[in-house]
DNA sequence: CGCCATGTTGATTTCTATCAAATTGAGTGG
DNA sequence: CCACTCAATTTGATAGAAATCAACATGGCG
């Protein structure tokens, strides 16, 4: 499967090493969770040429707000943060992509955010231009996308909730939640350990808050016995707080 | 045209009231700005015969949040807000539709939010399962949708930024400019006038703010000399200051 | 072992929310 | 036409949640 591996542009290497082409679309573990569901057989062999697994590492950016969108990703594994910025430095991340899910729904030649890898993350890449055409020519796969994309902006209108109307509190909580379902569906099981790839800055940028609230929130949540804090993420001690105060 | 809109349902009379089946689309003042620009000549007969134009009173409700989808909308004249509430009475706004809106992208058999007429608003309806069907025939059709879908992601994505790491002061001056350019947009040409329809509540939960600070924040710039308080609405006297202090 | 990034904790400030009255203004009926 | 009403808005006083400013702790890693 790596026989291109070793022959890779140099201005790919730093953060990005490309990986063989194809024919792994029929293994890959994330197809059930992604778009590519959508593809029939005769159809995913065709995807396959057109795909090349990419590896990104920790704190490596997938693509820039100002890029030109060359390619569009799947996400295979690992933690992408999605994020706007503001000439004076202030962040917003809009959200955090993992396994299964998609950069690049637009299909826009320019891109509205910067995608910056949390974890190591490999990606399914393809050239847009040529996602495009494949995509013009199936439209199964184009309603996919497009459920995809209305999907997305139900989640964008929860998080609009969340921003403006919701206390500190009450963001952690959905937040802690959310990523808890979200484990639980890469996983494809019940999780125990809430894992937390992200650094608490990050945290406060996706909720609207300070790395001090964010900090101070969970700790409270610990003093009171609602959560535990251990390596690399909490576990919940008091489910039931979480449901009572996160949003829906 | 007005040939129905004396035999009117009485369940519908109150808020609702049916006008004339079709052979209005070509005709339609909001086509370039909508869905239906990408329909040709051909289709567009086919679409006349599957929707009917409908009037919502002022603060009437187009649907409910916990409504099942049966219509999907194009909003031909008026303003509705989009609204998420909270068990608790919390709101948020996260959108105004204006004319060459489309309410139902998704295609979902349930809503996710509360649609709610501002204004007096006009709208072209479709039942929902026959435009489905008439869109999944249509590939073009279909990437329109998608087009407008992933359009509103960036929007909302947008809209986030402003709800999270925006002041009080950068929200009403970012505001403000937005609906400058969405009325010049169903105009048609530069306006003077920016109308504002809706009342402060609604300024206010769109916003992520109380009611009193966004009183006290457009007064303040009107007492700065930034902008004029008319009856209807408000006229910018400082247009630099609002692209100054605007999210981009 | 010590360095540097990351996270925690404490003190204080600030912005916006909240609480509480006025004021305005559109619509109504005398 | 004018007084009256009620909702919407403005204005003022105060409170409070989260931000800011400032150390200090932790811990992974060369």
């Amino acid at each position: 499967m790596d026989r291109n591996s070793d022959i890779v542009p140099f201005h790919e290497t730093a953060s990005c090493a490309h990986h063989a082409k194809g024919d792994e679309c029929r293994f890959c573990n994330v197809r059930r969770l992604s778009i590519c569901a959508a593809v029939d057989a005769e159809e995913l062999s065709f995807l396959e040429d057109l795909s090349g697994d990419t590896v990104f590492e920790e704190k490596s950016a997938l693509f820039r707000e100002e890029d030109e969108a060359i390619s569009v990703y799947n996400v295979t594994s690992g933690v992408v943060r999605l994020v706007r910025s503001l000439p004076d430095g202030r962040r917003q991340i809009t959200g955090f992509a993992m396994a299964g899910d998609f950069l690049g729904l637009s299909l826009n030649t320019s891109w509205s955010f910067s995608a910056e890898a949390v974890t190591d993350v490999r990606a399914c890449r393809f050239k847009r231009s040529t996602f495009e055409d494949f995509s013009d020519r199936k439209p199964h796969l184009m309603k996919r996308m497009h459920e995809f994309a209305t999907h997305e902006l139900s989640l964008a209108q929860d998080h609009m909730v969340l921003l403006g109307r919701l206390t500190a509190e009450e963001k952690l909580a959905t937040f802690l939640l959310e990523l808890k379902r979200r484990w639980t569906r890469v996983e494809g099981h019940e999780i125990g350990l809430i894992k937390l790839p992200m650094g608490r800055q990050d945290i406060a940028d996706y909720l609207g808050l300070t790395i001090e609230t964010v900090s101070r929130t969970i700790n409270q949540m610990h003093r009171d016995r609602r959560l535990v804090i251990v390596p690399d993420g909490i576990r919940f001690v008091d489910p039931a707080y979480f449901e009572a105060h996160a949003l829906r």
